[in-house]
This record gives structure tokens, C-alpha cells and sequence, in this order.
DNA sequence: TCCCCTCCCGGCAACGTTCCCGACAACGAT
DNA sequence: ATCGTTGTCGGGAACGTTGCCGGGAGGGGA
């Protein structure tokens, strides 16, 4: 592992370091033989600067770190795509971390990641976050931070979110608009805000159409691994009420295909017993059965959104801006679960 | 962003940085009481080493750098997961980078984290991947690599593998014993070690079972964003063939879902008219229409196996030791896709 | 002739940490 | 009293880079 550093090329052109340094940056106090000489050597001994010492000399890693609930998900590892080719362009380098739904994890992943000094945080909560000290502390001393899809109300910063709210309407309007009469809604934990927006645009359709809301059709369930039975209990839940739902409008990726295996297992007809909406970026949702209705959300463009606000953030620390909201508009791809058409 | 450093320390405590820097590791030779009023304060201050510094000293970062063609795939997300698990309980870093299937971008990738002082790399070969210098040359310079899934076999190194000639094997084979004759392949580039050994498991089952070997049944493509018109195309080819295959045994996570999406859009009934067997990890699988046989690696123990053979490589490095190849059995999970029971 | 200015370039410190090399006191042994 | 030992600690260098300061050579103007 011999690299070759500024050193190297100074003692070998009898040059101090100071010059090839600043021969390398294309000072103008340099000339410009000088240059060419110290330019063609490093190029011919394929000099790379090397990131760590310019890290420790002005505490800059050129690094964000993305804290997400988990990446075998579709939604963000679409997401992730999106951050991921814009901070290559800009020169960052992006570190990956997972809380699997922990708000341990998160803690750690976070303290981790400042202790190596990344620039700026791009974070979507887990859903067992409540406390969100770990992340005002270090906006008090300067980190930037950007939240997306999963956002505190709490913490005033730039914040990229789809529009739940229309995204959500839309699902439980096209629901109502298709003839069902009791849709059910199974979502995240309360304390998560895309559980409150989508728990609004849910209860809006309802309310705009005439049909009236009963909490017992809404369950909250965690979205994290060892909880897979409580999405389970849930469904069977709402499946033993006395007047059981004819829909039901899963609020994430991994609720969605927990209540579809639920549904199947239990042989209940899709749609025909029971309609489902999922708001999921699952990829093969026309290759479902029957294929899936669902509100996508853009996830490329979200992440490409999060990562352009948070490097501004970074390059920019000393202008107060106005922190702002980014929210996009999802898509309803409607296929048969929610309507019926021909049936394989 | 005030964080406290040794020389904070020794200051308040009117120490020189050496005697903190030994009482904090704990030294024999430091003063009891020294060491206990070090630690107390460090402590107090909530002191955290500087990673930064520390790779620039003994350049070890403490970190693994990752290299897989593209994480939105259950298949490498679910690898991933045993790989961060293991390494987490390690000490160590996980920086992951996506190839997308791209040469330029797996150098580019390798360079970087090269740059970035990683203490050893895990690699799944892109696609596109035929000239394995930038490889070679890093490992002559000593840096550790474990390559799994894809690997190469012109580097001697550790691997970690699934069994893919049994598993091929093992699908072909039941398709033959549930009655199919003309069974296609569909899969990657030749010179990738998944795809030949794949290709083998699949000629060998033919073979055992009387059946010829027919070439114009073997279609290779590529995984690739863009280039899933590739895939299409292959299996348009299979369609319009004078005897077109009666099932179809699709070489990856990408290759099964697009071939669904192909017959699908044909309106072919599956399994009436054509079986699948899908080589892949999706999560779906049973929720798909039909159910999708597969076969299925233990993606969660490559992934803990690969690291943990690399954190050896890591850590001894003088030992001469024999490399090994890990193989890991797969799983044949059989659905409905490929045998047609009950078809709701 | 003297002074000042410009053009180049080198020396040094600093970022945070550890390691090597000493230094000095106290103490027992000779 | 002298010497080696042990127990504690400090000083300095080093990892790779950049920024500040300073300095010499050469040229132009008064």
C-alpha cells in the first residue's frame, strides 16, 4: 500500500512541500514551468491527495451519512439511488446506515457517524423514535441535517416528503368511488408523520364522501422485523369483526405485502371480498395477484431533492436560510386489487 | 462542533498528552490514581477519540468498503444485512457503493474507497466487469479482498459463493420431472462465474435426464437498468421459436422479474403454457401471480460469512494462509409457478 | 545608488493521536 | 556513598496536507 504523497513528489523534484501543494492547487504564486513539472509528475506516479489528512486538518470528510429504517425495501433503496447520483457528482462520498426500526440503532448509527466526521446527516426516522435529542443536539452544534419521508415536526430544518396526504385521499377516494363502503387503514405507529398525514387524508376522503370514520378500522403496527406478527394480528383482527372491511389501505411497503399474505393465507378473494390499495414502491406490483393498486411515491427524486438541500446546507453554513418543505405529489397506479376488471 | 481532545484533557488536568493518551489506554505505566482521574474527566467530557486521527496515524480506518452491483435487489439488500450485522459487533464500518453494473463505475468505486484508507473490500463483480486489474493491483499491494456471488477465477483470494451448479441442477430438474422438455435459460454474461456455473448445473440436469442440450434455448443478458429491453427481446426470441420452450429458468432477481413481465404482457398462462423456476431472493415470491418457485440463496450468511472472512484477512495479515472458497447451499422453493395445483 | 515591489519559493505550525526516548525521583543493594 | 532498578511522567516526532509568514532575487523608478 505505498501511496505517494505531496512529500514524495517534493523530495523527488527537489521542490518543498509547500510548493508542490500549491503547485497541485494551480496557485497563481507558483510558476507556471514549476507547475507543469509537478503536475506531470504526480499525474505520472498517479498522485491522489490523500482524504484522510485533509479531513483531520479542517475537520471536512467531503462524506454525508444517510440513517434510514432499512435498505431491503424498495422505497429507499430507490431513494438511495437518487442520493447516491447526485452526491457522486458533487464530490461526496455517502455512508449508509440502517436502524432496522431501532431507536438504539439510530442513536448509535448517529453518534457513529459524527465521531467520523461526516458533513451533514440525511435521516428518516425509525418508527420507534420518539425522542429526538441525538439530532437537536447536533444541530445545535452546526451539523446540518436533513430529514426526509419520516419527519420530526419537532425540529425546524430543511424536509422532503411526499404529499401523504394526497397521496393517501386519493387511495381512499378512488377506494369509496369503486363501491367499498368500510375501508380499513393499517399504518405505522402514531408518533411518525407520515402515520398522522396519511391518517388525515384517509379520514378527509371519508369525511368528503359522506362515510363515517370509525376508529376500529385503523391499526397501528410496527414496521421493524420481529413485529411482523403484530401486522398479522392486526389483519386478523379486522378480519374476525362482526361487519369485517371490504378494503383495506396499507400504509407502507412492508405493511402492504404483510396484508396480502395475510389476506392469502386466509383465501379471501382480491378483489372481490376485499379490495387493497397499498401506498408501496414495491417493483413488481403488476406481478402480484391480482396485481396491486398502489401510491407510489417518487424516491428517486425525493433523495436527489434531500441530498441537493443538505449540500447546500453544507457549502452554504453561514447564510440563515429560510428552511423549507419539499413535498412531492405520489401517483396512484391503479391495476385489479382495487378494481376487479378480468381476473387470470 | 466543539469536540474535546486529548490535549483538552491534559490541559485541564495539568498532564502532559502522552501520560492521558496511556492512562486512557489503560498503560501499566501510569499512576492508579492518575489513570482513574484521566478517565473520570475523559468521562465527564464525554471524550470520544478522533477516528480521523487515528487512520491518518497508523492508516487503518477501521472501515469496509462494499462493491455490488446495485442494492435495490433483495437478493444483495438482504446480503448486505448479514454483512453490517457481523462487522457492526466487529468494530468495523460499512461503506457501501453500487456498481450498476458498470465497469467504469466498479473502478471508480474501488478507487475511492481505496482513497478513503478502507481496510479491505468485498466485491461482487459487475456485469460488465472482464478486465480485473484494478482488482489485482490493489491485492499485490496488499489490500484484502473477499469477492462473493460473482467471483473471479483468475484471483486467488477467499470467496464466498452459493452452490450454483446444484442449485441450477436442482431446478432443471424438477421442471423436467414435472414434465417439461423444452426448458430455456435465461441469463447473465458468459464470463461472469454465476453464470457458467449456473449454465453447468442446468446442462448436467438435461444430461442426467436425457434430454439434449439445445443452444438456441440459452439466452444471455444482461442485468442492467437500460438494458432491460435485452431481456425482453430474449424472451420475444424464445416466443417466436417454431417449438418455443414449455418452461423457463431465469438466472437472477432482475431476469425472473422482467421474464414474469414479458409473459405477462403476452398473456401466456403459467404454469399451463409455461413453467418458471426464478433464481432469485425476492420477498414476493408466494405473493406473486401464480406463486413463483425459486430458488433461493442464503443471501444473510454469504454476507456474515464474507465479512467475517475478510476481517481475518484484516487483522492477520502475515499469516500465509490457504484461501478458501465458501459454498452455501440453496433452497428450492416450490410454488405454483412451476407445477400448477390450484390457480384461483 | 537606493528603495520598493513583484515573483517565487521554503520553513513552520497545526489538525489529534500514539510511540519512542529519555528524565527524574525514590529505593534497595552493594 | 555509589549504582542499578522501578515507577511515573514529559518531550518530540510522525502520519499528509495547507496556510501563514518570511525571504531572496530581480526589476523598475526616483
Amino acid at each position: 500500500m505505498e501511496t505517494i504523497t505531496i512529500k514524495d513528489i517534493a523530495r523527488a523534484l527537489n521542490l518543498s512541500t509547500s510548493t508542490v501543494s500549491r503547485a497541485l492547487r494551480n496557485s497563481y504564486e507558483i510558476n507556471t514551468e514549476t507547475k507543469k513539472l509537478v503536475m506531470e509528475y504526480a499525474e505520472k506516479m498517479n498522485y491522489r491527495p490523500n482524504p484522510i489528512a485533509l479531513s483531520l486538518r479542517d475537520s471536512k470528510s467531503k462524506s454525508i451519512g444517510v440513517i434510514i429504517p432499512e435498505i431491503a425495501n424498495n422505497f429507499f433503496s430507490q431513494l438511495i439511488n437518487g442520493i447516491e447520483s447526485i452526491a457522486y457528482n458533487l464530490g461526496y462520498h455517502v455512508v449508509i446506515f440502517q436502524s432496522h426500526e431501532s431507536y438504539e440503532r439510530e442513536v448509535a448509527n448517529t453518534n457513529y457517524l459524527v465521531s467520523r466526521k461526516v458533513d451533514g446527516l440525511l435521516v428518516s426516522l425509525s418508527s420507534l423514535t420518539t425522542n429526538l435529542h441525538h439530532f437537536e443536539e447536533l444541530m445545535e452544534k452546526g451539523l446540518p441535517i436533513v430529514f426526509f419521508d419520516r419527519v420530526p415536526n419537532e425540529i425546524e430544518t430543511h424536509k422532503v416528503v411526499a404529499d401523504n396526504f394526497f397521496g393517501s385521499y386519493e387511495a381512499t377516494e378512488h377506494l369509496i368511488k369503486t363501491g367499498r363502503k368500510r375501508i380499513a387503514h393499517i399504518t405505522s405507529p402514531i408518533y411518525l408523520s407520515i402515520t398522522t398525514e396519511r391518517l388525515a387524508g384517509y379520514k378527509k376522503a371519508l369525511e368528503d364522501y359522506g362515510i363515517a370514520f370509525d376508529e376500529s378500522y385503523v391499526k397501528y403496527c410496527h414496521h421493524g422485523g420481529k413485529l411482523a406478527s403484530e401486522n398479522e394480528a392486526a389483519m386478523q383482527e379486522l378480519l374476525d369483526m362482526a361487519e369485517p372491511p371490504d378494503a383495506i389501505f396499507p400504509a407502507s411497503d412492508r405493511l402492504t405485502t404483510g396484508c396480502l399474505a395475510v389476506l392469502q393465507k386466509n383465501n379471501i378473494r382480491i378483489p372481490d371480498d376485499m379490495a387493497i390499495v397499498g401506498f408501496t414502491n414495491i417493483g413488481v406490483a403488476e406481478l402480484l395477484n391480482p396485481p396491486l393498486t398502489a401510491v407510489v411515491q417518487p424516491a428517486m427524486e425525493m433523495g436527489q431533492q434531500a441530498v441537493e438541500l443538505l449540500i447546500k446546507l453544507i457549502e452554504h453554513p453561514k447564510k440563515t436560510i429560510e428552511y423549507e418543505t419539499k413535498s412531492f405529489r405520489t401517483s396512484l397506479m391503479i391495476r385489479e386489487s382495487s378494481t376487479g376488471k378480468v381476473h387470470a
